[in-house]
DNA sequence: TACAAAATCAGAGTTTCCCCAATATATTCA
DNA sequence: TGAATATATTGGGGAAACTCTGATTTTGTA
């Protein structure tokens, strides 16, 4: 064991990125990547086979399990092991979400290097890493008891993010319910109560939106 | 000018992607990265200064103007320079859009890192480059080899095309029948017979054809 | 006039919409 | 803590919309 590097796990189901991110962390003196995985059962069967590690850099949106149901997992296996999200996504959107989920902060993708590299020292001394303007803003919702004029989209539950991510894929209810393992019937529910939600007139402006939002979610 | 590898320009606003991206090309010997860029703006300004590339690798999805935006401007600017794009999303329902836009060819970033020099190699040899389905899917339908041919589109009728046009507006069959005072089973004829002439898959796939086609028409 | 392409719509099957209810999971508070 | 309350998830049933085939009428043009 190389004296003190700290040990780092990826996962992203893009292996050009794992390669960026890679190079990244093993240019810096401190801490080395040692894991990677493509997907969610990826990762936690790495962590199963007693692989130690001492953070996971994890993606927001992996194929299979989404990054959400991955961290809750990994917490039930390992509770103390603290998960970095790097995601594509807007940090205003889904920071909260991952942290949430268990997350011990959120970087987003089109950072430069070195706050990544600044965010896995944070989070191994234990605290939260998250943008100065994202953390005032959570600080400031948790002081004033609540915010005003949240994005319509932070309404949606995890699922129906979910399941609106995959109508933005290109899939139908039939497909998505046989992706995610549920009776189309629930599918059609989601879908439903994520028109409700964010105002949207038929299927047809659904399909247009989570298109869109998938192109520019970033 | 480094004996004759191929010169290659990046954009895409994920600086750790360009990274992974970067360092994947340079190890190849036949091309390099001579220049990066982090969004369509700087890209478009790069090229007017001057600077010789011999493809450029585009992200679809770009903070201000879209990759399918600067494509177009690109070729405005330089028409021979190939451009491939990189995306992380689906192909089967990108693809077509990005060579509409006159990329030649689109991969995933979900792929290994050799499919991604592979199609560079495909694009610069004036190859266009997608999946082995995706191309069979695409062959009889955009250009084949041919530099001009008839676009899909125009083997529409007039009525099907008034309502594509419709349909790109935001209106259900319901309200297209009323419009052209038409019974509603006319109309859905027309949206099969539609589908059917341009290869779209279902009918959310024929809203997306029919929103991005309006906003190209204008 | 004769022929082919286009337009029209009916019927039967499939998918989505919409309302509603039962469980499961978090949160609150006594 | 443990019961009470709220939120999320899961699906059933009937109506509406969409898919697809097939058939008849209209239009353009040779």
């Amino acid at each position: 064991m190389s004296a003190s590097k700290a040990q780092v796990m990826l996962v992203d189901d893009h292996a050009m990125l794992r390669h960026g991110m890679a190079m990244l962390i093993n240019l810096e003196p401190d801490m080395e990547v040692l894991a990677e995985a493509g997907d969610g059962e990826e990762a936690l069967a790495t962590l199963k086979s007693g692989h130690h590690v001492d953070i996971v850099l994890m993606d927001a949106s992996l194929k299979t399990l989404s990054g959400f149901e991955v961290i809750k997992n990994i917490h039930i296996l390992i509770p103390e092991l603290p998960v970095l999200m790097v995601s594509m996504h807007d940090e205003a959107v889904y920071a909260e979400r991952a942290l949430r989920a268990g997350a011990r902060g959120y970087v987003m993708k089109q950072e430069p290097g070195e706050v990544l590299v600044t965010a896995i020292r944070e989070v191994l001394k234990g605290n939260i890493y998250l943008s100065k303007p994202m953390h005032a803003k959570l600080l400031n919702r948790v002081v004033t008891g609540n915010s005003e004029s949240e994005p319509l989209i932070n309404s949606l539950t995890p699922s129906e993010f979910e399941v609106l991510h995959l109508i933005g894929s290109g899939h139908s209810s039939q497909e998505i319910a046989r992706l995610l393992s549920r009776s189309i019937k629930t599918i059609e529910t989601h879908r439903f109560n994520i028109r409700t939600k964010l105002n949207l007139k038929d299927g047809a402006d659904l399909i247009r939106y989570a298109t869109q939002w998938i192109l520019e979610a970033q």
